[in-house]
DNA sequence: CATGAATGAGCTTTCATTCAT
DNA sequence: TATGAATGAAAGCTCATTCAT
């Protein structure tokens, strides 16, 4: 976590320092992410950054932290007030709040993205520091659909919820590989055809 | 390619520097991997390297020709000798196949795994060089499904083509997240669960 | 250009550094002159070096330009007051006031001479950067000679303008050759004979 | 010199080598000619080349004794059986057969030019091993020119010697530099032009 | 709290030369 | 005589981090 110094700093010069380290995480891996590149753009001093923060993995702790933090607020939201009867309805929903997250932050997305890309063990180390809350909730509720026969009953809900959880990075690369358009409404249609095959691949029909 | 002096060199020390190689490649991406660090280990001195290899890019390629005709190799078995009608079928063959090379040269698919992380622009310079039929063979035989009326029509199979050819890198990931065995049997049963959720997915039943 | 870290030096370092630097430039070509050499012999860390200049080029440039800029202050100096009516004249005056820059910084004139014999490459780039108005200055000056009358008219004006051009060159070899000293006297001495046979050897006399 | 192993090599081995040696030296200077290229473009091994040679600088020495004896040969022949009872004539016999060499073997002209562009602590140590009888040829000759009444009495005959046996390379930087042809014709007339301007500058005419 | 000069280990690559076979 | 693998010092350059002010 960064010093206290550094929430001591103006709003301002705070959000300058993030808005230049997002842009350098979003564009490179931890590796290559420069700490000069990061001072020289947000016009502070190096000896500034070693008063704010720790080292680089400390910033990039930090930032990886806001974007997790940002990512429980949105789903939080999508589910809030939602019965959730229907698992893939309110399944689709989360996702939803996933892309919408995407679209209003996008460097987020991509620094998301590049961490799945790291070293294993610099994703160890910093994954060892998170519970994984999130899957746990969507296998919850797989389980609760399969126990009610709305779900194969050999299907492997760990593999579903694998599938689920991924969905998001899919969807991207997806896009990417076709240069397809990041808009909201191409972002809907592919997930729904997405959805589709998997529902319609681990649902027991009525004659099963 | 490396230079003749390369394959002049006695087996055993040709096969000490490409382990050692190996081994660093599929610990770091191209740009971490170091030069310093193959040739200590190797036991050979930085001026041998640059007599038996233009440039560390030259060793990267090398390793990733050989990686290349392996796989062509093992793929090619998979199919031998099969008739492609069932799509499905044939498909998890090639899968199973991937598995296989993945199985007896682990580090081959780490560096495999590792070259899709690397800088777009290095890759577009390699995979320049090899042709990429791969993928519009898959699409086209789903094609055919899709008009004999096995597949639903309204499916996108651009995305079931993506699906599928990203499937070994699901469930590596699968297998790393879940801490699982990668042992031949583990890997046939999640694919299989894999391969009925997208068949069940996309298939349209008699009554449809 | 250097970096601004580089004139924030205290004026002791800096200067150390760049005699340092002019020293290496004036004993060797740039592809010779070693960064290594020049840390070692000013006392810098390599890292600071880099931090001053954005490379050896950089320091090359720099060198030239503060060259360049102190020759035209000493060319405009002897040119400053003075009726250019008589080319050979306020030509000498020229050559002077270079030979009084070679004697007031040697180094400076060694380096200049061996920027000659770089790269074509390395000329032409940075040639690039600096107009050559100096040459066609003289030759202007002579066809106005030649209108008048006073050169005879087969003389071809650029090789006399080439040979003008080269005499402070062909000065400093001459001394360097015959072991002669760098004395003011001397080189006058050693110029007006120069120009005497190239005035001779051109003029129109009378009865031509 | 090169060993005796070198002259034991079958004529067209020897002469292959001299070849490639000469085409290196004549695009680069001593410190940029790279051995390595020279033994791979010759076919030879590196063992060999230091069977032959003691080292680079051996070979360097040896070609500039090739051309220094061959230039030799052709001044001498120019000279043979002339009388020198005209000092320009004589010498400008001796200017055209410099230059036929090096439109006869323009690789050595090239060579020798970029030896006057070496290290001087090179160019030292090689020239301090032959004698520059050349110049004091010429001087004397100037001299018994002078003292017929020829030649003014105040000109300084060494720098005139020197002006002349510098005039091969001022030709070749002129004609260089203005991008001119380097025909035997035109060759000759740069020639005729120069020596005009310097006879003209140095002869007393009848009335002086 | 701010500064920015200093650091030095690390990087990839080149090269003339040696030496065992 | 011929070979070519081995060598290692030297090159230019980068970078996260420290520390005195």
């Amino acid at each position: 976590m960064p010093k206290k110094t550094f929430f001591n700093l103006p709003e301002e010069k705070r959000k300058k320092i993030m808005d230049v380290a997002l842009e350098e995480f979003s564009n490179n891996l931890f590796s290559k992410v420069s700490i000069n590149k990061i001072v020289e753009k947000s016009g502070i001093s190096k000896g500034s950054f070693y008063q704010y923060f720790n080292n680089k993995k400390d910033l990039y702790k930090y930032i990886l932290d806001q974007i997790f933090k940002l990512k429980m607020e949105y789903l939080s939201n999508a589910i809030k007030g939602r019965d959730t009867n229907d698992f893939f309805e309110s399944f689709e929903a989360m996702i939803e709040a996933g892309f919408k997250l995407t679209l209003d932050y996008p460097l987020y997305a991509k620094i998301g993205q590049n961490f799945m890309l790291e070293d294993e063990k610099l994703i160890a180390e910093i994954t060892g520091e998170y519970s994984t809350q999130g899957d746990d909730f969507v296998f919850s509720l797989l389980k609760k659909a399969q126990d009610n026969g709305e779900i194969y009953e050999h299907i492997d809900l760990k593999l579903v919820s694998f599938l689920i959880s991924k969905i998001s990075l899919f969807i991207l690369d997806y896009i990417k590989i076709n240069n397809e358009s990041m808009d909201y409404g191409n972002i809907k249609n592919i997930l729904n055809d997405f959805m589709f095959i998997i529902k319609n691949g681990i649902r027991r029909g009525k004659d099963d």
